[in-house]
DNA sequence: ATATGCATGTAATGGGTTACATGATTGT
DNA sequence: ACAATCATGTAACCCATTACATGCATAT
Protein backbone atom coordinates (compact mmCIF):
# COMPACT_ATOMS: atom_id res chain seq x y z
CA UNK A 1 0.00 0.00 0.00
CA UNK A 2 2.42 2.64 -1.31
CA UNK A 3 2.39 5.25 1.37
CA UNK A 4 5.41 7.13 0.14
CA UNK A 5 8.07 4.89 -1.30
CA UNK A 6 10.06 7.52 -3.10
CA UNK A 7 10.11 9.83 -0.13
CA UNK A 8 12.01 7.09 1.62
CA UNK A 9 14.22 6.49 -1.38
CA UNK A 10 15.27 10.10 -1.21
CA UNK A 11 16.93 9.48 2.10
CA UNK A 12 20.60 8.76 1.57
CA UNK A 13 23.07 8.91 4.40
CA UNK A 14 20.58 7.89 6.98
CA UNK A 15 22.76 8.98 9.87
CA UNK A 16 19.95 9.22 12.33
CA UNK A 17 16.50 9.45 10.90
CA UNK A 18 15.62 7.28 13.84
CA UNK A 19 12.99 5.83 11.63
CA UNK A 20 9.95 4.65 13.43
CA UNK A 21 11.55 6.26 16.46
CA UNK A 22 9.74 5.07 19.59
CA UNK A 23 9.14 8.61 20.73
CA UNK A 24 11.21 11.37 22.25
CA UNK A 25 13.98 12.06 19.87
CA UNK A 26 15.61 15.02 21.53
CA UNK A 27 17.67 15.64 18.43
CA UNK A 28 14.48 17.07 17.00
CA UNK A 29 15.07 15.52 13.64
CA UNK A 30 11.76 14.02 12.74
CA UNK A 31 9.09 16.49 13.55
CA UNK A 32 7.76 15.51 16.96
CA UNK A 33 4.72 13.71 15.53
CA UNK A 34 1.62 15.20 17.07
CA UNK A 35 -1.67 13.54 17.92
CA UNK A 36 -4.44 13.91 15.36
CA UNK A 37 -6.21 16.36 17.61
CA UNK A 38 -3.42 18.83 17.08
CA UNK A 39 -3.93 18.56 13.37
CA UNK A 40 -7.64 19.04 13.79
CA UNK A 41 -6.94 22.32 15.57
CA UNK A 42 -4.31 23.31 13.07
CA UNK A 43 -6.72 22.45 10.30
CA UNK A 44 -9.40 24.71 11.68
CA UNK A 45 -6.89 27.52 11.68
CA UNK A 46 -5.68 26.65 8.20
CA UNK A 47 -8.43 28.75 6.64
CA UNK A 48 -6.37 31.72 7.69
CA UNK A 49 -8.66 33.55 10.09
CA UNK A 50 -7.98 34.34 13.70
CA UNK A 51 -9.92 32.36 16.26
CA UNK A 52 -10.18 32.32 20.01
CA UNK A 53 -10.17 29.08 21.96
CA UNK A 54 -13.84 29.50 22.53
CA UNK A 55 -14.65 29.89 18.85
CA UNK A 56 -12.34 27.02 18.05
CA UNK A 57 -14.24 24.79 20.39
CA UNK A 58 -17.46 25.60 18.61
CA UNK A 59 -15.93 24.90 15.26
CA UNK A 60 -14.55 21.67 16.55
CA UNK A 61 -18.08 20.67 17.42
CA UNK A 62 -18.89 20.74 13.73
CA UNK A 63 -16.54 17.86 13.31
CA UNK A 64 -18.46 15.80 15.81
CA UNK A 65 -20.18 13.72 13.15
CA UNK A 66 -16.95 12.09 12.06
CA UNK A 67 -14.46 13.15 14.67
CA UNK A 68 -15.09 13.49 18.38
CA UNK A 69 -15.15 16.90 20.03
CA UNK A 70 -12.38 17.55 22.49
CA UNK A 71 -13.20 19.30 25.75
CA UNK A 72 -12.55 23.02 25.82
CA UNK A 73 -9.74 22.57 28.31
CA UNK A 74 -8.11 20.30 25.79
CA UNK A 75 -8.38 22.91 23.07
CA UNK A 76 -6.68 25.49 25.25
CA UNK A 77 -3.94 23.04 26.16
CA UNK A 78 -3.48 22.19 22.51
CA UNK A 79 -3.15 25.84 21.57
CA UNK A 80 -0.48 26.38 24.18
CA UNK A 81 1.41 23.39 22.90
CA UNK A 82 1.17 24.48 19.29
CA UNK A 83 2.34 27.93 20.24
CA UNK A 84 5.37 26.54 22.03
CA UNK A 85 6.20 24.64 18.86
CA UNK A 86 5.84 27.79 16.83
CA UNK A 87 2.90 26.60 14.78
CA UNK A 88 0.50 29.25 16.00
CA UNK A 89 0.76 32.72 17.51
CA UNK A 90 -1.73 34.66 19.52
CA UNK A 91 -2.55 38.25 20.19
CA UNK A 92 -4.70 39.70 22.91
CA UNK A 93 -7.91 41.39 21.84
CA UNK A 94 -9.34 43.93 24.24
CA UNK A 95 -13.12 44.04 24.18
CA UNK A 96 -15.50 46.50 25.77
CA UNK A 97 -18.49 44.67 27.08
CA UNK A 98 -17.13 41.19 26.67
CA UNK A 99 -14.25 39.42 28.34
CA UNK A 100 -10.97 39.98 26.61
CA UNK A 101 -9.93 37.26 24.29
CA UNK A 102 -6.88 35.71 22.85
CA UNK A 103 -7.06 35.03 19.17
CA UNK A 104 -4.81 32.55 17.49
CA UNK A 105 -3.45 32.49 13.99
CA UNK A 106 -1.51 29.80 12.21
CA UNK A 107 2.10 30.53 11.30
CA UNK A 108 3.94 29.57 8.13
CA UNK A 109 5.64 26.77 10.01
CA UNK A 110 2.23 25.61 11.17
CA UNK A 111 0.78 25.69 7.68
CA UNK A 112 3.79 23.72 6.65
CA UNK A 113 3.50 20.84 9.08
CA UNK A 114 -0.20 20.72 8.46
CA UNK A 115 0.29 20.38 4.72
CA UNK A 116 2.88 17.73 5.31
CA UNK A 117 0.48 15.82 7.49
CA UNK A 118 -2.27 16.15 4.93
CA UNK A 119 -0.13 14.83 2.12
CA UNK A 120 2.20 12.41 3.83
CA UNK A 121 0.54 10.82 6.80
CA UNK A 122 -0.50 7.21 6.24
CA UNK A 123 -4.09 6.18 5.72
CA UNK A 124 -5.37 5.05 9.07
CA UNK A 125 -8.42 2.87 9.58
CA UNK A 126 -11.35 4.46 11.39
CA UNK A 127 -11.21 4.08 15.11
CA UNK A 128 -14.66 3.59 16.42
CA UNK A 129 -16.20 2.61 19.70
CA UNK A 130 -19.67 1.49 18.90
CA UNK A 131 -21.20 0.69 22.24
CA UNK A 132 -24.57 -0.21 20.75
CA UNK A 133 -23.05 -2.85 18.51
CA UNK A 134 -20.97 -4.01 21.44
CA UNK A 135 -24.17 -4.64 23.33
CA UNK A 136 -25.70 -6.37 20.37
CA UNK A 137 -22.69 -8.65 20.22
CA UNK A 138 -23.33 -9.75 23.77
CA UNK A 139 -27.06 -10.02 23.16
CA UNK A 140 -27.25 -13.40 24.83
CA UNK A 141 -27.23 -11.76 28.25
CA UNK A 142 -29.69 -9.00 27.45
CA UNK A 143 -33.40 -8.82 27.87
CA UNK A 144 -34.58 -9.29 24.26
CA UNK A 145 -37.20 -6.57 24.44
CA UNK A 146 -34.78 -4.11 25.91
CA UNK A 147 -32.28 -4.93 23.22
CA UNK A 148 -34.84 -4.14 20.55
CA UNK A 149 -35.62 -0.93 22.37
CA UNK A 150 -31.96 0.04 22.43
CA UNK A 151 -31.67 -0.53 18.70
CA UNK A 152 -34.83 1.42 17.98
CA UNK A 153 -33.57 4.27 20.16
CA UNK A 154 -30.33 4.26 18.31
CA UNK A 155 -32.07 4.35 14.94
CA UNK A 156 -34.06 7.28 16.21
CA UNK A 157 -30.97 9.17 17.33
CA UNK A 158 -29.34 8.50 14.02
CA UNK A 159 -32.35 9.88 12.19
CA UNK A 160 -31.91 13.15 13.98
CA UNK A 161 -28.28 13.28 13.03
CA UNK A 162 -29.25 12.74 9.41
CA UNK A 163 -31.65 15.65 9.59
CA UNK A 164 -28.96 17.86 11.07
CA UNK A 165 -26.53 16.89 8.38
CA UNK A 166 -29.12 17.39 5.70
CA UNK A 167 -29.69 20.89 6.99
CA UNK A 168 -26.01 21.68 7.02
CA UNK A 169 -25.60 20.18 3.59
CA UNK A 170 -28.38 22.31 2.15
CA UNK A 171 -26.85 25.42 3.63
CA UNK A 172 -23.36 24.93 2.36
CA UNK A 173 -23.68 23.00 -0.87
CA UNK A 174 -24.45 26.17 -2.81
CA UNK A 175 -21.24 27.98 -2.15
CA UNK A 176 -18.04 26.65 -3.63
CA UNK A 177 -16.25 27.97 -0.59
CA UNK A 178 -17.45 24.97 1.34
CA UNK A 179 -16.76 22.39 -1.30
CA UNK A 180 -14.88 19.97 0.93
CA UNK A 181 -17.18 20.30 3.92
CA UNK A 182 -20.06 19.64 1.55
CA UNK A 183 -18.44 16.47 0.30
CA UNK A 184 -17.94 15.46 3.91
CA UNK A 185 -21.57 16.19 4.69
CA UNK A 186 -22.64 13.91 1.88
CA UNK A 187 -20.34 11.23 3.23
CA UNK A 188 -21.89 11.68 6.64
CA UNK A 189 -25.41 11.36 5.35
CA UNK A 190 -24.55 8.12 3.60
CA UNK A 191 -22.80 6.91 6.71
CA UNK A 192 -25.66 7.53 9.08
CA UNK A 193 -28.24 6.25 6.64
CA UNK A 194 -26.31 2.99 6.58
CA UNK A 195 -26.29 2.98 10.36
CA UNK A 196 -30.02 3.45 10.44
CA UNK A 197 -30.59 0.64 7.97
CA UNK A 198 -28.26 -1.63 9.91
CA UNK A 199 -30.04 -0.99 13.19
CA UNK A 200 -33.44 -1.61 11.65
CA UNK A 201 -32.18 -4.72 9.93
CA UNK A 202 -30.84 -6.01 13.22
CA UNK A 203 -34.24 -5.57 14.82
CA UNK A 204 -35.74 -7.53 11.96
CA UNK A 205 -33.33 -10.34 12.55
CA UNK A 206 -34.15 -10.42 16.22
CA UNK A 207 -37.82 -10.60 15.31
CA UNK A 208 -37.31 -13.35 12.78
CA UNK A 209 -35.53 -15.51 15.26
CA UNK A 210 -37.66 -18.45 16.44
CA UNK A 211 -38.86 -18.11 20.01
CA UNK A 212 -37.32 -20.14 22.77
CA UNK A 213 -33.81 -19.48 21.63
CA UNK A 214 -33.51 -16.06 23.13
CA UNK A 215 -30.41 -15.57 25.21
CA UNK A 216 -29.50 -16.92 28.63
CA UNK A 217 -27.30 -19.64 27.13
CA UNK A 218 -25.58 -20.70 30.27
CA UNK A 219 -27.92 -19.53 32.96
CA UNK A 220 -28.49 -23.11 34.09
CA UNK A 221 -26.11 -25.14 31.99
CA UNK A 222 -23.16 -23.79 33.91
CA UNK B 1 -27.29 21.42 34.89
CA UNK B 2 -28.11 21.13 38.59
CA UNK B 3 -25.15 19.36 40.00
CA UNK B 4 -26.24 19.65 43.59
CA UNK B 5 -27.36 23.10 44.59
CA UNK B 6 -28.71 22.29 48.02
CA UNK B 7 -25.56 20.42 48.95
CA UNK B 8 -23.87 23.77 48.58
CA UNK B 9 -26.56 25.55 50.54
CA UNK B 10 -25.98 23.19 53.43
CA UNK B 11 -22.38 24.26 53.72
CA UNK B 12 -21.87 27.02 56.19
CA UNK B 13 -18.39 27.25 57.53
CA UNK B 14 -17.02 25.39 54.55
CA UNK B 15 -13.85 24.13 56.14
CA UNK B 16 -13.40 21.23 53.75
CA UNK B 17 -16.26 18.98 52.76
CA UNK B 18 -14.97 18.84 49.19
CA UNK B 19 -18.50 19.63 48.19
CA UNK B 20 -20.40 17.90 45.46
CA UNK B 21 -17.86 15.13 45.38
CA UNK B 22 -16.31 15.19 41.94
CA UNK B 23 -16.32 11.44 41.67
CA UNK B 24 -15.23 8.71 43.98
CA UNK B 25 -18.13 8.22 46.31
CA UNK B 26 -16.65 5.92 48.90
CA UNK B 27 -20.09 5.25 50.29
CA UNK B 28 -20.42 2.87 47.37
CA UNK B 29 -23.95 3.87 46.62
CA UNK B 30 -23.97 4.12 42.87
CA UNK B 31 -21.99 1.21 41.51
CA UNK B 32 -18.61 2.68 40.64
CA UNK B 33 -19.47 3.03 36.94
CA UNK B 34 -16.80 1.36 34.90
CA UNK B 35 -15.47 2.34 31.50
CA UNK B 36 -16.91 0.47 28.54
CA UNK B 37 -13.70 -1.48 28.17
CA UNK B 38 -14.41 -3.21 31.44
CA UNK B 39 -17.75 -4.29 30.09
CA UNK B 40 -16.15 -5.51 26.92
CA UNK B 41 -13.89 -7.76 28.99
CA UNK B 42 -16.73 -8.82 31.22
CA UNK B 43 -18.80 -9.54 28.13
CA UNK B 44 -16.17 -11.81 26.69
CA UNK B 45 -16.20 -13.76 29.91
CA UNK B 46 -19.99 -13.79 30.02
CA UNK B 47 -20.09 -16.88 27.84
CA UNK B 48 -18.98 -18.75 30.92
CA UNK B 49 -15.64 -20.19 29.90
CA UNK B 50 -12.29 -19.59 31.55
CA UNK B 51 -9.86 -17.43 29.66
CA UNK B 52 -6.32 -16.20 30.17
CA UNK B 53 -5.35 -12.61 29.54
CA UNK B 54 -3.63 -13.73 26.41
CA UNK B 55 -6.69 -15.48 25.03
CA UNK B 56 -8.83 -12.57 26.05
CA UNK B 57 -6.66 -10.22 24.06
CA UNK B 58 -7.15 -12.35 20.99
CA UNK B 59 -10.88 -12.43 21.47
CA UNK B 60 -10.92 -8.70 21.95
CA UNK B 61 -9.30 -8.39 18.57
CA UNK B 62 -12.45 -9.84 17.05
CA UNK B 63 -14.28 -6.79 18.20
CA UNK B 64 -11.91 -4.55 16.27
CA UNK B 65 -14.40 -3.96 13.47
CA UNK B 66 -16.73 -2.03 15.68
CA UNK B 67 -14.78 -1.52 18.87
CA UNK B 68 -11.10 -0.77 19.19
CA UNK B 69 -8.71 -3.37 20.57
CA UNK B 70 -7.08 -2.47 23.84
CA UNK B 71 -3.40 -3.24 24.32
CA UNK B 72 -2.60 -6.43 26.16
CA UNK B 73 -1.24 -4.52 29.11
CA UNK B 74 -4.61 -2.87 29.35
CA UNK B 75 -6.40 -6.21 29.42
CA UNK B 76 -4.23 -7.39 32.27
CA UNK B 77 -4.82 -4.20 34.18
CA UNK B 78 -8.54 -4.50 33.57
CA UNK B 79 -8.61 -8.05 34.87
CA UNK B 80 -6.85 -7.04 38.07
CA UNK B 81 -9.34 -4.26 38.56
CA UNK B 82 -12.32 -6.49 37.96
CA UNK B 83 -10.92 -9.04 40.34
CA UNK B 84 -10.51 -6.44 43.05
CA UNK B 85 -14.16 -5.54 42.56
CA UNK B 86 -15.14 -9.17 42.83
CA UNK B 87 -16.46 -9.47 39.31
CA UNK B 88 -13.97 -12.10 38.20
CA UNK B 89 -11.79 -14.71 39.89
CA UNK B 90 -8.71 -16.43 38.64
CA UNK B 91 -6.96 -19.68 39.18
CA UNK B 92 -3.44 -20.65 38.26
CA UNK B 93 -3.05 -23.31 35.62
CA UNK B 94 0.25 -25.18 35.64
CA UNK B 95 1.38 -26.24 32.18
CA UNK B 96 4.18 -28.55 31.15
CA UNK B 97 5.88 -27.16 28.11
CA UNK B 98 4.17 -23.79 28.10
CA UNK B 99 4.35 -20.91 30.52
CA UNK B 100 1.93 -21.21 33.36
CA UNK B 101 -1.21 -19.23 32.94
CA UNK B 102 -3.85 -17.54 34.95
CA UNK B 103 -7.36 -18.19 33.78
CA UNK B 104 -10.20 -15.92 34.68
CA UNK B 105 -13.84 -16.68 35.18
CA UNK B 106 -16.73 -14.33 35.72
CA UNK B 107 -18.46 -14.38 39.11
CA UNK B 108 -22.16 -14.09 39.84
CA UNK B 109 -21.62 -10.51 40.90
CA UNK B 110 -19.84 -9.92 37.62
CA UNK B 111 -22.61 -11.49 35.58
CA UNK B 112 -24.94 -9.28 37.50
CA UNK B 113 -23.31 -5.93 36.80
CA UNK B 114 -22.84 -6.94 33.23
CA UNK B 115 -26.52 -7.73 32.80
CA UNK B 116 -27.40 -4.46 34.45
CA UNK B 117 -25.15 -2.61 32.06
CA UNK B 118 -26.63 -4.41 29.10
CA UNK B 119 -30.19 -3.58 30.08
CA UNK B 120 -29.89 -0.27 31.82
CA UNK B 121 -27.06 1.75 30.35
CA UNK B 122 -28.16 4.60 28.12
CA UNK B 123 -27.84 4.48 24.36
CA UNK B 124 -24.65 6.30 23.52
CA UNK B 125 -23.83 7.70 20.10
CA UNK B 126 -20.90 6.12 18.29
CA UNK B 127 -17.60 7.71 19.04
CA UNK B 128 -15.51 7.71 15.93
CA UNK B 129 -12.27 9.29 14.87
CA UNK B 130 -12.27 9.20 11.14
CA UNK B 131 -8.93 10.62 10.18
CA UNK B 132 -9.54 10.12 6.48
CA UNK B 133 -12.71 12.19 6.54
CA UNK B 134 -10.90 14.71 8.69
CA UNK B 135 -8.37 15.10 5.93
CA UNK B 136 -11.08 15.35 3.33
CA UNK B 137 -12.67 18.13 5.35
CA UNK B 138 -9.46 20.11 5.14
CA UNK B 139 -9.02 19.24 1.49
CA UNK B 140 -8.24 22.81 0.55
CA UNK B 141 -4.69 22.45 1.80
CA UNK B 142 -4.01 19.05 0.27
CA UNK B 143 -2.51 18.10 -3.01
CA UNK B 144 -5.61 17.09 -4.99
CA UNK B 145 -4.01 13.98 -6.49
CA UNK B 146 -2.72 12.82 -3.16
CA UNK B 147 -6.17 13.32 -1.67
CA UNK B 148 -7.67 11.09 -4.33
CA UNK B 149 -4.96 8.56 -3.64
CA UNK B 150 -5.75 8.61 0.07
CA UNK B 151 -9.42 8.00 -0.61
CA UNK B 152 -8.67 5.20 -3.05
CA UNK B 153 -6.32 3.62 -0.53
CA UNK B 154 -8.97 3.82 2.09
CA UNK B 155 -11.57 2.22 -0.19
CA UNK B 156 -9.08 -0.55 -0.82
CA UNK B 157 -8.48 -1.14 2.88
CA UNK B 158 -12.18 -1.19 3.50
CA UNK B 159 -12.65 -3.79 0.78
CA UNK B 160 -10.28 -6.08 2.62
CA UNK B 161 -12.21 -5.60 5.83
CA UNK B 162 -15.39 -6.53 4.01
CA UNK B 163 -13.80 -9.72 2.76
CA UNK B 164 -12.67 -10.59 6.28
CA UNK B 165 -16.11 -9.97 7.65
CA UNK B 166 -17.71 -11.95 4.85
CA UNK B 167 -15.48 -14.85 5.73
CA UNK B 168 -16.33 -14.68 9.39
CA UNK B 169 -19.99 -14.31 8.59
CA UNK B 170 -19.99 -17.42 6.41
CA UNK B 171 -18.28 -19.39 9.14
CA UNK B 172 -20.60 -18.51 11.94
CA UNK B 173 -23.96 -17.85 10.35
CA UNK B 174 -24.74 -21.57 10.27
CA UNK B 175 -24.63 -22.19 13.96
CA UNK B 176 -27.27 -20.69 16.16
CA UNK B 177 -24.68 -20.45 18.89
CA UNK B 178 -23.29 -17.39 17.19
CA UNK B 179 -26.57 -15.72 16.45
CA UNK B 180 -25.65 -12.33 17.85
CA UNK B 181 -22.15 -12.22 16.46
CA UNK B 182 -23.65 -13.12 13.10
CA UNK B 183 -26.07 -10.21 13.31
CA UNK B 184 -23.13 -8.00 14.18
CA UNK B 185 -21.16 -9.32 11.23
CA UNK B 186 -24.01 -8.41 8.92
CA UNK B 187 -24.10 -4.95 10.44
CA UNK B 188 -20.39 -4.65 9.88
CA UNK B 189 -20.64 -5.65 6.25
CA UNK B 190 -23.30 -3.05 5.64
CA UNK B 191 -21.26 -0.49 7.50
CA UNK B 192 -18.07 -0.99 5.55
CA UNK B 193 -19.89 -1.24 2.25
CA UNK B 194 -21.32 2.18 2.96
CA UNK B 195 -17.83 3.42 3.76
CA UNK B 196 -16.54 2.10 0.49
CA UNK B 197 -19.34 3.73 -1.46
CA UNK B 198 -18.80 7.00 0.37
CA UNK B 199 -15.09 7.04 -0.40
CA UNK B 200 -15.68 6.25 -4.06
CA UNK B 201 -18.39 8.86 -4.26
CA UNK B 202 -16.07 11.43 -2.75
CA UNK B 203 -13.48 10.70 -5.43
CA UNK B 204 -16.18 11.20 -8.04
CA UNK B 205 -17.04 14.55 -6.61
CA UNK B 206 -13.42 15.61 -6.64
CA UNK B 207 -13.22 14.56 -10.26
CA UNK B 208 -16.40 16.38 -11.20
CA UNK B 209 -15.15 19.61 -9.75
CA UNK B 210 -14.18 22.13 -12.39
CA UNK B 211 -10.45 22.67 -12.68
CA UNK B 212 -8.84 25.78 -11.35
CA UNK B 213 -10.75 25.68 -8.13
CA UNK B 214 -8.65 23.07 -6.46
CA UNK B 215 -7.41 23.98 -3.03
CA UNK B 216 -4.72 26.44 -2.01
CA UNK B 217 -7.26 29.12 -1.17
CA UNK B 218 -4.96 31.40 0.67
CA UNK B 219 -1.59 30.38 -0.63
CA UNK B 220 -1.06 33.77 -2.21
CA UNK B 221 -3.99 35.77 -0.96
CA UNK B 222 -2.47 35.85 2.49
C1' DA C 1 -33.72 36.82 39.97
C1' DT C 2 -31.85 33.22 37.10
C1' DA C 3 -29.98 31.18 33.34
C1' DT C 4 -27.28 31.35 29.33
C1' DG C 5 -23.44 32.90 26.49
C1' DC C 6 -18.81 34.71 26.25
C1' DA C 7 -14.15 33.79 27.70
C1' DT C 8 -10.15 31.44 29.89
C1' DG C 9 -7.99 28.75 32.57
C1' DT C 10 -6.04 25.04 36.64
C1' DA C 11 -6.06 20.52 39.25
C1' DA C 12 -6.90 15.90 39.82
C1' DT C 13 -7.54 11.79 37.88
C1' DG C 14 -8.16 8.22 34.63
C1' DG C 15 -7.73 5.55 30.62
C1' DG C 16 -4.69 3.86 27.45
C1' DT C 17 -0.41 3.25 24.70
C1' DT C 18 4.49 2.11 23.87
C1' DA C 19 8.47 0.38 25.27
C1' DC C 20 11.00 -2.55 28.35
C1' DA C 21 11.56 -7.06 30.39
C1' DT C 22 11.69 -12.15 30.71
C1' DG C 23 11.71 -16.84 29.10
C1' DA C 24 10.44 -21.34 27.22
C1' DT C 25 8.87 -23.87 22.90
C1' DT C 26 7.95 -24.73 18.21
C1' DG C 27 8.34 -24.14 13.41
C1' DT C 28 11.28 -22.68 9.21
C1' DA D 1 19.91 -19.66 13.52
C1' DC D 2 15.85 -16.94 13.70
C1' DA D 3 11.28 -15.79 14.10
C1' DA D 4 6.91 -16.55 15.97
C1' DT D 5 3.67 -18.05 19.54
C1' DC D 6 2.62 -18.52 24.27
C1' DA D 7 2.43 -15.93 28.52
C1' DT D 8 2.63 -12.14 31.92
C1' DG D 9 3.81 -8.17 33.59
C1' DT D 10 6.08 -3.08 34.91
C1' DA D 11 7.28 1.87 33.98
C1' DA D 12 6.78 6.02 31.81
C1' DC D 13 4.19 8.88 29.61
C1' DC D 14 0.48 11.32 27.38
C1' DC D 15 -3.99 12.33 25.87
C1' DA D 16 -8.22 13.71 27.53
C1' DT D 17 -12.08 14.34 30.72
C1' DT D 18 -14.47 16.26 34.77
C1' DA D 19 -14.76 19.29 38.13
C1' DC D 20 -13.32 23.61 40.07
C1' DA D 21 -12.84 28.54 39.41
C1' DT D 22 -13.98 33.35 37.92
C1' DG D 23 -16.63 37.15 36.06
C1' DC D 24 -19.26 40.19 33.09
C1' DA D 25 -23.40 40.82 29.78
C1' DT D 26 -27.60 39.84 27.98
C1' DA D 27 -31.96 37.80 27.69
C1' DT D 28 -36.08 35.87 30.04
Amino acid sequence: MGTSSFTCAAIRDGSMISFNSPRRNESGSDRERLPNTSYAVLGMLSFGDELSGYQLKKRADNLRFFYWSPAHSQIYAELRRLEKLGYVTHREVRQVRRPDKRVYRITDAGQDVFETWMNESPVEPVSLKHSVVLRLFFGHVADPDRLREVLADYAEQVSEVIEDLQGISDEISESDQFFYPAVVAEWGIGYYEAERRAALRAIERLDERPEGLTGEDDADTA
